[in-house]
DNA sequence: TCCGTAACCGTCCGGCCGTTCGGTTGACTA
DNA sequence: TAGTCAACCGAACGGCCGGACGGTTACGGA
């Protein structure tokens, strides 16, 4: 059915990159027409309006990176290393598919009720893939007694903010950050027979 | 000069308060004027346009909260400890000035050139603190091997998504979740004997 | 009493906004 | 040959945008 593969797609990827650089509210459809090489009008034979091209990236980018992840949680493996892996693959994600991540996590508030239903269900579920691996760790003493909702909120935070910061031609590589993140998450979470919260050096 | 008492005070903190939660580019000064209870020109009697409200928001945030966090860098304790406080300040302040702070982080990236300067200035500046931490705790042998750029775009990542998430009718105070933070922060840079639990790279 | 000044408002403006509508083209089908 | 349809365009739409400008009021000092 639908042919996703010339003028369409072309128009959800640049819009992802407008939106993402200057913002859902600070894009314009004649920009955006212009970016893709169509007239104004052109875009509304392909979507029917600002909102639901913004929805459409959202929802595409989701629906594909969701199941990946639950894939990971689901795994036979320790706790700490389904966090870590879900860490590392959520970072890489975000990076390689920045501008639909980045619509995805600022530019998703903008979207109108009828959008925003969905949207926020999408996200829940998401999230909700975190929480239960961060909660089957705290109940089983593998991971620090600690408010689970917050730690994934931390942790996504951590992880969504490389689409603001992050440059191809950075020095680190994709995997190095994602692999630095999951290091960091991990080792944040976990319950270690050393020392905890506020303390000083380390001696032994 | 500027009396900063009444309604300048008050546009500035509905204008805050405003592009935390529609975005700047989501806002109008029509919008704001109503909020406030003045007219449009009004507000064009105390500011010379919207970038510079924007901007003197913003500026007016960091230059409050940058010496909080260099006193706490510079104070006489344990990188760890250091570390940890610091990031119990930023998310506290994070939390008590959401609005100014969201602007800062969210809505400083749709400054205009003249007012970018500055910003972007003030935000290196105010990140700087937070490296110089993590690299005197990875030369001293107390943090973990790593990236400290990274490491620092990390944690500023995690506090700062309260303003995205963070209500105040919610389960949790901002004192725990700050010291949340700063548990989850100082555990996953100290170094610990602990193997590292994921699947590739270690630096050097 | 007059003047200066800070605070504020009413009105207007050009331009851009998202969106609509009425075409036109060209490839495919029967 | 005629009909269908997706793709696309030009021109226009009402409305709202940030901002400009010229008042008007209240007040305080000389």
């Amino acid at each position: 059915m639908a042919e996703t593969r010339t003028t369409r797609e072309r128009i959800r990827r640049e819009a992802a990159a407008l939106f993402r650089e200057r913002g859902f509210n600070g894009t314009s459809m004649a920009e955006l027409a212009s970016a893709v090489g169509v007239t104004k009008s052109s875009l509304y034979h392909h979507f029917p309006s600002k909102q639901a091209l913004l929805s459409e990236i959202i929802e595409l980018t989701v629906s594909r990176v969701t199941p990946l992840v639950r894939a990971v949680a689901e795994m036979d493996l320790p706790v700490s290393e389904r966090l870590g892996r879900a860490v590392v693959l959520h970072t890489v994600e975000a990076i390689r598919d920045q501008d639909a991540l980045a619509c995805f996590v600022e530019e998703g508030r903008y979207l109108a009720p009828d959008f925003m239903e969905t949207h926020l269900a999408n996200r829940d579920t998401y999230e909700q893939l975190f929480r239960r691996i961060f909660e089957e760790g705290i109940e089983s003493g593998d991971f620090m007694e600690q408010d689970g909702g917050i730690a994934v909120k931390a942790i996504l935070g951590m992880c969504n903010s490389v689409v603001r910061w992050y440059r191809p031609d950075g020095s680190r590589s994709p995997d190095e950050i994602a692999s630095q993140f999951a290091h960091f998450a991990v080792r944040g979470a976990i319950a270690s027979r050393a020392p905890a919260p506020s303390e000083r050096r380390s001696p032994t």
